[in-house]
DNA sequence: CTCATGGTTCGACGTTAATCGTACTATGAA
DNA sequence: TTCATAGTACGATTAACGTCGAACCATGAG
């Protein structure tokens, strides 16, 4: 029975309603401050800062004091990827209680995954770059940037050169829950998601985490990344 | 809030620690009457019961019935995945509290994930597929054999064409709580546990997921597939 | 300094849910 | 048929925990 760790500890934080829509809240990357999750969560503050600090001592949130705010943000891409992966076993296990709501299409076609980009077309940019070859895969659950990839992305507006310095994996592999197929993330992943939104091609839902594309923006995504090309034949 | 598929409740599941027993009991693969779960979380048959409904009705297992007994198994893969990456984050996450037990290490260096090989000796027969080009990866989690995978796994004992004809992929990667790496499951890392068990090459410790391998045993699965070999070069 | 605001602590309330004892049904063996 | 065993149903008890009101610290603005 105490065979690994426990298992059930954690699963119980994430098993309370308010502790589970503050962690999706937090899904989308951005650090938000205490009483913004409150909101989230539909409490008051005080239960909201039980609620934290309990996240924060489990290990799966991370805190950080700027003046008088504290700004929370999941403690790292593992924990997201672990409420990911529980989003994908609910949406099939359950599939008989969640009937689509109204808000699922958008959210379906486009939306944050953490700090990238998800959905149709997350899922249909990452195709993009194994079918042209801009990455090739590698351990686990990376991916190598080839020649062409660098210059696409570099052509693009992304500072490749210094993303790459980090220690975070530059190309990663994360599971859609809506699509149950792959999405780009890593710091890549990350990168081109900011330069969308330096191009204005999309905006963050407020408080939520649909991407509202626009019709030049989603243009622009297909055509600079290929999305109907046909395999590169080198 | 109610942005996607709700994950606190099956989150809420997991989170008893009895259910969580029952699970983790449930990850190598066998399926157990209600009974011997009932031992394995140290609660009696009637509480057993009454979880084991629970799970039903949530979808995270399945129950097949048999005579006067009920056999229960996980759902499928994919929740056989969640427990591991839920142990993955407890790992890392709780670290501070769960001091690594006597039995740790035997767990760490082989046990049986579901129905597959996992741990150390998991994480480089997945390495020496990818190395050996046995295998390439695919979309996903999934992986190609390729031809000399093929006749590899052939020579070794497993009926290929055999375990090829049903849904279940072939290759498939799955994350290791323990080492933090991928090991190899899917159809055939099923199949390959399965031959290695029929060379009796290791044994199962008893209700236990750790796997007891023979001398001779860890030296045939090290040779056969070429653990130390370098990198082909074709 | 004074005041407003973000966040926490404490205590009490109420609901939930895990647990088990007892009683019951169903399957299989003798 | 009779008995033993696997599993379920129901009800009562108990413990845990989420929730909020009120009071309390800390930071920053005027």
């Amino acid at each position: 029975m105490k065979d690994g760790p426990n298992i059930a500890a954690i699963a119980a934080m994430v098993g309370d309603p308010a502790r589970a829509n503050m962690l999706t809240a937090l899904l989308n990357g951005a650090a938000l401050t205490a009483t913004e999750l409150a909101l989230e969560a539909n409490v008051t503050k005080q239960t909201a800062s039980s609620h934290l600090a309990k996240l924060t001592a489990g290990g799966l949130i991370a805190v950080e004091a700027q003046g008088r705010h504290k700004y929370y943000r999941l403690a790292d891409a593992d924990v997201a990827g672990l409420l990911e992966t529980l989003m994908g076993v609910a949406a099939r296990a359950k599939a008989l209680r969640t009937r689509p709501g109204p808000k699922e299409p958008a959210m379906r076609h486009a939306r944050v995954c953490y700090d990238h980009l998800a959905g149709e077309l997350g899922v249909q940019l990452f195709d993009a770059f194994l079918k042209n070859k801009w990455m090739l895969p590698g351990p686990e659950k990376t991916y190598a940037l080839t020649k062409l990839g660098r210059i696409k992305v570099q052509t693009f507006g992304v500072d490749i050169d210094d993303i790459e310095k980090g220690a975070r994996p530059l190309c990663r592999s994360c599971l859609d829950w809506s699509v149950r197929r792959h999405h780009l993330a890593g710091a890549l992943g990350a990168a081109i998601l900011d330069e969308i939104f330096e191009r204005k091609w999309a905006t963050q839902r407020r408080s939520s985490r649909v991407l509202e594309f626009t019709n030049v923006g989603e243009a622009g995504l297909k055509r600079v990344f290929a999305f109907d090309a046909p395999p590169a034949s080198p």
